[in-house]
DNA sequence: CTCCTATCCTGCGAGC
DNA sequence: TGCTCGCAGGATAGGA
């Protein structure tokens, strides 16, 4: 489900709830396995610690204590939300509780997520390969162009590649790509050092256009708080197979490169 | 190395 | 209506 601006309205919504930093009094893990096997022992080391901060970086989640961060990655179908007593719900696979009847829990039906604990950012490997932040000044026109240089493969798969850039996923690669007018079948190399500064732009504009909405809530994606976001009424092409493209005439159409559904118009984009 | 494919898992909607 | 099939926001292991 969650790309980065669904990832940040999750973050805003958990750092919102965790605003007074409480203190964990028990995760309860009610299966051994997410994607991966959770390290149980190590996991619950954190009860008795005092939530200070909810961090992100690319699409994780951390829950920052002075001894180091709880780890959350919410797959396809991850999300916390606010479970009071006898709020339990078929697939939630964990929960934090702290006082005053304050209970976080994890639901995610396709297990995709990871839960993990992080002693030091630079070594975890799940951290460890990361790209640029998009949202940040690192990543421009230029970075990208160079890191494309070498790239032999579908621009659109580059976008989504954690290494070049991360947080992109398939509905904002598309719409990107869309927004800046190039078509995601481009060889990454052939990208021009202009496409690739506005490339940047739209991937910006549309990353904080979309965490301003709420992020996207197609099928049950909903921030920690319980809104729902409002992105979805502003794809231009994600999802929109057959619907006339908002420049012209065309209809919006969609094939699979690496593997995932790719939408796009052949009139508008170049 | 780089690139591509299959895979993990459950739920849901399309089509018969 | 009820069934089967294919696909869904991600990331990675393993093969070419």
């Amino acid at each position: 489900m969650p790309e980065l601006p669904e990832v940040e309205v999750v973050r805003r919504g958990l750092e919102k709830i965790l605003a007074e930093k409480p203190k964990i009094q028990k995760i309860e893990l009610l299966r051994p396995d997410l994607r991966d096997e959770m390290p149980a022992r190590e996991i619950h080391k954190f009860e008795g610690q005092v939530i200070s901060s909810v961090e992100r970086r690319a699409k994780y989640i951390l829950f920052c204590t002075s001894r180091g961060a709880l780890l959350s990655h919410l797959g396809m179908t991850g999300t916390w939300r606010v479970a009071a007593k006898g709020d339990e719900r078929p697939h939630d696979h964990i929960y934090i509780s702290f006082a005053k009847g304050l209970r976080l829990a994890y639901r995610d039906p396709r297990r995709f997520g990871i839960f993990d604990v992080v002693y030091d950012r630079e070594q975890h490997k799940r951290l460890l390969h990361l790209g640029p932040e998009p949202l940040e000044e690192a990543f421009s026109g230029a970075s990208l162009w160079r890191s494309l240089r070498q790239k032999e493969v579908a621009l659109k798969v580059a976008l989504m590649d954690q290494k070049i850039v991360v947080g992109v996923g398939n509905i904002y690669a598309s719409e990107a790509l869309f927004a800046a007018q190039i078509k995601p079948q481009l060889i990454a190399s052939k990208l021009s050092l202009a496409k690739a500064e506005r490339l940047v732009q739209e991937v910006k504009r549309i990353l904080h256009l979309s965490i301003e909405k709420g992020g996207s809530s197609i099928s049950d994606f909903a921030q920690a708080t319980g809104e729902s976001g409002y992105f979805q009424n502003n794809f231009l092409v994600y999802d929109r197979v057959g619907q006339k493209c908002a420049n012209c005439q065309q209809r919006i159409r969609s094939f699979m490169l690496g593997g995932r559904n790719t939408f796009w118009c052949s009139k508008c984009q170049k």
